[in-house]
Formats: structure tokens, C-alpha cells, sequence
RNA sequence: GGAGCGGUAGUUAAGUUGGUUAUAACGCCGGCCUGUCACGCCGGAGGCCGCGGGUUCAAGUCCCGUCCGCUCCGCCA
């Protein structure tokens, strides 16, 4: 052990001292941040996760500490103890116009710019190598050298900050599900494999030769039986994996807050759910919510929004003008139509900052979206459109008054498939928004998003929307044999600020309408049996109505925490690959671990 | 699976039409400095130009391939 800590204790962060301290003898841990050295007196700036404390060693004071900390050197690990001074404070002494220079000394750019330490006693921690960038939140590094040196960059106080607050949400969390009954139950993180939605990652089965587990996707089947067994609120914090290509806001293992109740309906769910979210905000942010949240239908915010996951700091809405294009003569749009698409238009009030070349990148926009044209208009006097001719002055007059322009609006026109034209002019919305400086970027801004459609259909498949346990809405359950397509689910999506931090359903709970619903997905009995054979059979002992949610806490700490990337609130995040940089993972293995796991990878792999 | 951007000193970048010894800033090392806090001043070291091939008298620069990182589409939450 340390001679200096079988000595002395810690007695203030880095991030403490004031005024109020001035004349104390403390205790200070951290690191070296930085030192400025006057020959005579070196000052030296002292990093903990708490914040920053400048310290000085002086010739004068004590010759053998100068000595010392003249070969400190950044991110050397030290403690010192020394007497705490208001900065300059020798200076004062009786010397004519020395108070003002003495406020000119304090740092305001520091919590504790008032005060220094002057160094009485000093050890020496360890030393550093020179790091390969700089610990300050300003550095401008490479993913891949952050990655790699992960521990270092975890010392930058910005990330220091993200992870703090993350903390504070799961401790919030937890504060709050315990006080509202609910138990924290663990379930398996290797499962059973299942067919069907994201890739799994396997693992074998060193005891059961050519057997896999698979890495759950999330907890969703044992939360539901933890229902069935009658825990009747259950949380978990829990890792969830999947083998998808990745993104920003995407890793291959990812937390869920993850959320199931029994007797419930979503207005019960969602109150409660609504009140964890209010103790976030004010506990975390310190920010009061405004309850009950805004509701709105899929059907609205698609129609309006394009996306079933609106920004609402962005008040441009988007209005379908099929009807008002039909039989417009203009080419594009007629094929559109005629094809059994839609024409949608996006209101740009008048903007000097919606010039040309941004009009001229939008076709190129759209491209991305599958999108074949974008046209844009300018509202003249006259109810002239400056940018598309064509169009008879009525049908013109017509949609003009339906998107409710005005003159030296922009109108922004798509058409294609219902799908494509929706999510492509979604798309020019918030990129517009963003370009014009429309979004209210301090704003929070939530929604339930309700009743979506059960069903997905594409290209004549049928696929579970959200999984096939999710309720339909009892309205549309006559629905479920002759038009599935257009059955409505009792599922959520909780949005905050254009991205979904959460998503849940009322669950089936009877084995008529499970049998109904698995029909409709062409799910065979046998299919049915070899899948979620045990999750049937449990549901044949009295399950109750139940109903659940599970929230993405790196997107909600991102959102909280406004980090502009996932891995910013994450310790140690993997690439767009999956590989972790500094640990270089994932490797191969011996031939030895491989025979022991009756597993033979295929020979003309490439050799990394 | 697809599209785009990037990789040059420890870090961030510049590098012209292919042409002498590959620049700069910060950082690093040595020295000086009594109030700095992005301290300042003087001096110095530091390069497999991601990797492999090709074209050429000559490649950081042109061509082909490949690896890695990032962003996006598909996919996925």
C-alpha cells in the first residue's frame, strides 16, 4: 500500500473547494490535467471525475515538493496535501489596488476558480506515458484511436458526465419501479434459439454437441411467463443482443429497461410508465413534464408526419394532395397515381434560408428513399407556383388552399407508393427542418404513438408488426380472418423528439385469439408448438391480462444527455463491425477450443 | 447486401500537373521564466504517407485490390 494513503484520506473531490475553504488543509486525489511552469512556482491543474482544482508547488514554500512536481508530467497519478488559499492571497497584503487584481485571479471557467492548494506533502501514484490525445472535451479523434485507448477517453469529463447521468437513470428508475411495485426479476441471457425477427448470436453447447443457445433478443417470453407465474409487475435493466448490421444509434448488445404488468390496460401502463418518465426528467434534469403525454394514432402521424416516430420541435406538417393531382397532366405524377400511389405535399412557410441549391439537393435527397422526382414550388401573387406548369389554375387554387400556403411559401410535392412517398417526404421534413434552423432544439418533446396495424404486409408476406403476442384491438378482432391487413394493434411507441425510446403492446392472453392470430400469420400448429410450444402450454394455467413496454436506455441517455452518438454513453461500445478496438474482438479460436465444441469453421475463410 | 466519406509525425490536418530534403498547429524532449489557468520565450527530436500489387525514369499524388473507421439505405430495436 501506499505510504501516502496509510496516512491520509481523501477529504474533497476536485470539484469542491470555495472560498468558504480558504485556510483548510486538505487531501486531493486525481490526476494531472495539465502544469504551468514559472520557474520559481509550477501550477499544476488536478482532474477527478468531479472536476478540476488547480494546485501549486512553490520553490519558496518547500524546495524538495518544487523538485518534485517539476517532473510531473499529464495524466500522472498523484495525491497531495496542502493548505487551501484564496487565489493570490499573498499578493493582497498591503499592497494599494491589489483586491481588484486579486478578483481578476479567480478562474470562472472552473467550480472551484476562487481558491488553489498550496503543496505541502506529495506521492507519486504512478506515472504516465504520454497519452496518445488530449483529456479535454474539445479533442477532435479519430473513432478508432478513442476506441483503442477507451480508458483514456473515458477520463475526458464530457464522458465522464454522460456516464454519471447515466447511472442517475438507472438508479431513478429503479427508485421509482420498486416504489410502484414492481419486482426486479432476472431471466437468461442464453435461451432458446427462435426462427424469425433479429439474428441471433449463438453459443454451443459444449455438453450437448451440435446444440446452440441463442443470446436473447430481450427478455420478452420469460417476462410474459413471469406474468403467467403471477409477479404481477416485473422490471428488469436488462442487455439485449442482436446480430444486425449497425448503426449510431444501434450496438449488438444494447439495454433495455424492460417493463411487463398484469391487469392492466395501456391507459393503466401508460399513466405509470408516464410517471417514470417525469421522475427522469425532474430527478436527472431537473425538469418538470407537463402529464398526461400527447397522443397520436399511427395513422395520424404517418398522414401528417411521414414517420411513425414524429419530431414534434418541428411544426412543417405534410398533406396529401392525391385527389387535388388527379388528372393533372403532369407525367410523373398521373403514373404515380395511376399506379395506386399518393401525392404528398410539405409546406415551407417563407424562408430566406430555403435558397435554390438546397431545392436543387432535394431530388438527389430522395434518392435514398427510392424516390424518383421531388418538386418544388414557390407561391406567387396570383396563386402562381413559380417551379411547376402544368397544372389547371382550379386543381392549383384547390391544393394551394389545402396545404394552406401563403404567398412566398415553398411547396414541397411528392408521389409514389403510399409507403415510399411518406417516408421519403418524413425524410425532406426533418432535413429540411434541420437546414432552416426550424428545430426547436430545446424542447421535449413526447408522444404515445397508438394503434398501429397488427400486421406487416410486403410483397404478399405476412409478418407480426410488433410480435405475434400482441393483442389486437377487440374492435378490429372480426377483422383478423377476413382483412388482417387492416387490424389495428394495442401497441405503443413512446417518441421523444423524432426517435422511439420505448415500444410495448397488451399482450394476447387467450388461447382462442393466440390460435386466431398465429392463423393469420400462417403460423402452422406444428410451427406454433416448436417455437413457443412451452409459452402455449403455460397459458393454458390461467394467465392473466398483461401488457408491457421496454425502453432503450442508451437512446434515452443519449437523448438526456445530448450526446450526438450511442457509443457516448456507453463504457465500452463495440464498431460498426462489432469489434471492440481495444480488447480486438472478436478473435479467432484454437483448433483445441473448437474440437471441444464439436465445431469446424469453414476452411477457406479469409485469415484476418 | 448496397451507397458515400475518411486513413500522411503521438494527435488534428495541408500536400498543386506525378518531380529537389513530405508541411503546419498542438503535443513531446531540453533550457529559461514569480501569478499562470489554451501561460510565455529559445532550441530540438519525431514519418512503412493503412496494407499489397501495378503504371512510370520517378508515386503521398495515377490505376487495381484489400483492411480498418465513420455516416446512410436495406435489415433491425
Amino acid at each position: 500500500m501506499s505510504v501516502f494513503l496509510a496516512t491520509h484520506e481523501r477529504t474533497h473531490s476536485c470539484g469542491a473547494l470555495r472560498a468558504s475553504d480558504a485556510g483548510k488543509r486538505v487531501v486531493l486525489t486525481g490526476w494531472v490535467q495539465n502544469y504551468r511552469d514559472h520557474g520559481e512556482r509550477i501550477f499544476i491543474d488536478l482532474r477527478d471525475r468531479e472536476g478540476v482544482t488547480q494546485i501549486v508547488a512553490d520553490r519558496e514554500r518547500i524546495a524538495a515538493i518544487h523538485a518534485v512536481a517539476d517532473q510531473f508530467r499529464n495524466e500522472w497519478c498523484i495525491g497531495i496535501v496542502g493548505e487551501v488559499k484564496l487565489r493570490g492571497q499573498q499578493l493582497a497584503k498591503g499592497v494599494p489596488g491589489e483586491e481588484r487584481k486579486l478578483k481578476a485571479m479567480t478562474n470562472t471557467k472552473i467550480q472551484t476558480g476562487e481558491v488553489e492548494v498550496w503543496i505541502d506533502e506529495v506521492e507519486v501514484f504512478s506515472k504516465a506515458d504520454t497519452p496518445p490525445f488530449a483529456i479535454e472535451d474539445d479533442v477532435d479523434t479519430n473513432d478508432s484511436v478513442r476506441l483503442k485507448y477507451r480508458y483514456l477517453d473515458l477520463r475526458r469529463p464530457r464522458l465522464q458526465r454522460n456516464l454519471v447521468m447515466r447511472s442517475q437513470i438507472t438508479r431513478t428508475t429503479r427508485d421509482y419501479l420498486a416504489c410502484t411495485g414492481f419486482l426486479e426479476i432476472e431471466t437468461p441471457f442464453m435461451v432458446k434459439y427462435t426462427p424469425g425477427g433479429a439474428r441471433n448470436f449463438l453459443v454451443p453447447s459444449r455438453l450437448n454437441p451440435g446444440n446452440f443457445y441463442a443470446l436473447a433478443e430481450s427478455p420478452q417470453i420469460f417476462k410474459q411467463l413471469l406474468m403467467v407465474a403471477g409477479y404481477d409487475r416485473y422490471f428488469q435493466i436488462v442487455r439485449c443482443f442482436r446480430d444486425e448490421d449497425l448503426r449510431n444509434e444501434r450496438q449488438p448488445e444494447f439495454t433495455q429497461i424492460d417493463i411487463e404488468m398484469s391487469f392492466v390496460n395501456e391507459k393503466i401502463l401508460q399513466t405509470t410508465m408516464e410517471g417514470l418518465m417525469a421522475k427522469l426528467w425532474k430527478d436527472v434534469l431537473g425538469i418538470e413534464l407537463t402529464l398526461p403525454l400527447r397522443r397520436m394514432t399511427f395513422a395520424e402521424a404517418m398522414d401528417k408526419y411521414g414517420v411513425d416516430k414524429p419530431d414534434l420541435r418541428l411544426d412543417l406538417i405534410l398533406t396529401d394532395v392525391t385527389e387535388g393531382f388527379k388528372g393533372s397532366g403532369i407525367k410523373f405524377i398521373d403514373d404515380a397515381i395511376a399506379a395506386g400511389g399518393i401525392v404528398k405535399a410539405l409546406r415551407i412557410p417563407k424562408n430566406e434560408k430555403f435558397t435554390r441549391a438546397l431545392i436543387d439537393e432535394l431530388p438527389n435527397f430522395g434518392k435514398q428513399y427510392g424516390l424518383k422526382g421531388v418538386t418544388t414550388v414557390r407561391l406567387q401573387e396570383g396563386g402562381v407556383w413559380q417551379g411547376l406548369k402544368g397544372v389547371p389554375d382550379e386543381a392549383r387554387a384547390a391544393i394551394t388552399a389545402k396545404v394552406g400556403a401563403q404567398v412566398g411559401d415553398a411547396i414541397v410535392f411528392v408521389a409514389d407508393k403510399w409507403k415510399v412517398a411518406n417516408t421519403a417526404l418524413g425524410g425532406i421534413r426533418l432535413h429540411l427542418g434541420d437546414k432552416l434552423g426550424l428545430i426547436r432544439k430545446n424542447e421535449w418533446q413526447f408522444m404515445w404513438l397508438t394503434d398501429p396495424p397488427l400486421f406487416e404486409v410486403d410483397e404478399g408476406e405476412i409478418a407480426a408488426a410488433h410480435h405475434p403476442f400482441t393483442s389486437p384491438r377487440t374492435e378490429d378482432e372480426d377483422m383478423l380472418e377476413t382483412a388482417p391487413e387492416k387490424v389495428l394493434a394495442r401497441a405503443y411507441d413512446l417518441v421523444l423528439n423524432g426517435v422511439e425510446v420505448g415500444g410495448g403492446s397488451i399482450r394476447i392472453h387467450r388461447s382462442d385469439l393466440q390460435a386466431r392470430a398465429f392463423k393469420a400469420l400462417r403460423i402452422s400448429d406444428e410451427n406454433q408448438r416448436a417455437k413457443f410450444g412451452f409459452l402455449l402450454d403455460a397459458f393454458k394455467f390461467g394467465p392473466p391480462p398483461h401488457g408491457g413496454i421496454a425502453f432503450g436506455l442508451d437512446r434515452l441517455a443519449m437523448l438526456m444527455t445530448g450526446a450526438e452518438y450511442m457509443r457516448d454513453v456507453i463504457a465500452f461500445p463495440k464498431t460498426q463491425k462489432g469489434s471492440d478496438l481495444m480488447t480486438d474482438c472478436p478473435t479467432p479460436v484454437s483448433a483445441k477450443q473448437l474440437d471441444e465444441l464439436f465445431i469446424q469453421v469453414k476452411p477457406d475463410l479469409p485469415v484476418k
